[in-house]
DNA sequence: TTAAATCCGAGACGTATTGTTTTGAATCTT
DNA sequence: AAGATTCAAAACAATACGTCTCGGATTTAA
């Protein structure tokens, strides 16, 4: 199998730089799969995105869907990853708790534009998909937690958080509520709401 | 349409107690559904739940199954929330934080049950089922909330919180990092995972 | 310039599952 | 006994699946 997808590994070429003989793959084609995929994903959910639709939607075949996605759940992993591959950066304010907070809010912005559904999908469709829910972690959540193990570091030093904090902890205790009424959607999720959660959780952690 | 479902509403008979001509409704049939629904639900999430091996299941027919449940959707909710109506109650140990992370441990401790994986189709599936997502809400986040709200109310009574704390923002404070943990799987979700959330959000509540 | 390799879109194919409908029998009220 | 409603079983059309074949396009290497 010559599946090239982001999700199942297997980046880019051959380690000699050389290209291979045959017609190279269709980036115009790649770039409209994965377009039409996020688009269909905002109007539909995962259950309901059949890979006809997508092959339809993009003017493509389906065999060239098939032929470098191995399912439905790799296809959407690629298409919400790298799209959101560049996205939500933390500051540097001078203050633990407005770099978290600001950046808090960037997430909640992005949780309720239209990407909001395509991250809705993934999550709720990993919910039985263990590889989805992977690829959305590894891809996702992990590259921005290292970003936030780095802003709290900066708030240890500074003094403004205990030397001894818990760092997983504290970014559940911040990210869980955003993540909870996001899936939930018992309460609305307003950019207020970062602020109001830094304020219980980092009380004494300096200026909002 | 005579869905009878306890999602779809009419809970039961028409207002005067007589019953309607007819054969009535197996019993026996709608338990029997149920229950297959739990146990398959158990072993193979929800997307791959499908109606015919329920009814199989069950010994009964496609029709029948049909015939009282719209969709799988309703089928899955009414499964899990009849089986969830008196579960996790709140205990009364005269100390806010106790209560609260006592009955947060026995929330953890069903969602790493063989009950956690229903939760987590409901859940997941419920992200492109609005139906499904309120049948959650309405039928077990509610019921729980209230009971929740009486609980901190007896902590402000007895000045362990302020009078005027933002009751919501605090159940989200507390309850988000359980789901977050429960539905992203980053890290792992034990009964001292709460005894922790409560030493950050209810610092000053309090012994422990 | 030619041959080999790989890709492309279009669409047919058999399979599986869906939700609906029909049939004949069973159960209950009046 | 008559009328209503249920039941299990099975046939049904519709949809999506994943695979395959076809003719043609694009690229490298000989």
């Amino acid at each position: 199998m010559t599946q090239n997808s982001t999700v199942t590994g297997r980046a880019s070429n051959k380690s000699n730089g050389k290209r291979p003989p045959g017609r190279p793959r269709s980036e115009h084609s790649r770039q409209a799969i994965l377009r039409s995929t996020l688009k269909l994903l905002r109007q539909q959910g995962f259950p309901d995105l059949s890979i006809e639709a997508v092959a339809a939607d993009a003017n493509v075949s389906k065999a060239t869907v098939y032929r470098w996605w191995p399912n439905r759940g790799a296809l959407v992993a690629d298409a919400f990853l790298e799209s959101a591959e560049q996205e939500l950066q933390f500051p540097h304010t001078g203050s633990v708790r407005s770099d978290m907070s600001r950046q808090m809010r960037r997430l909640i912005r992005v949780f309720r534009s239209s990407r909001g559904k395509v991250v809705a999908a993934l999550l709720g469709g990993g919910q039985s998909d263990p590889e989805l829910l992977e690829a959305f972690r590894e891809r996702f959540l992990w590259p921005r937690r290292r970003q936030a193990y780095q802003t709290l570091q900066r708030g240890i030093d500074r003094g403004e958080l205990p030397a001894d904090t818990d760092l997983d902890l504290l970014l559940d205790s911040l990210y869980g509520p955003i993540y909870f009424r996001f899936l939930i959607r018992h309460d609305e999720l307003t950019e207020k709401f970062a602020d109001k959660i830094c304020g219980v959780v980092l009380k004494n952690c300096g200026p909002a």
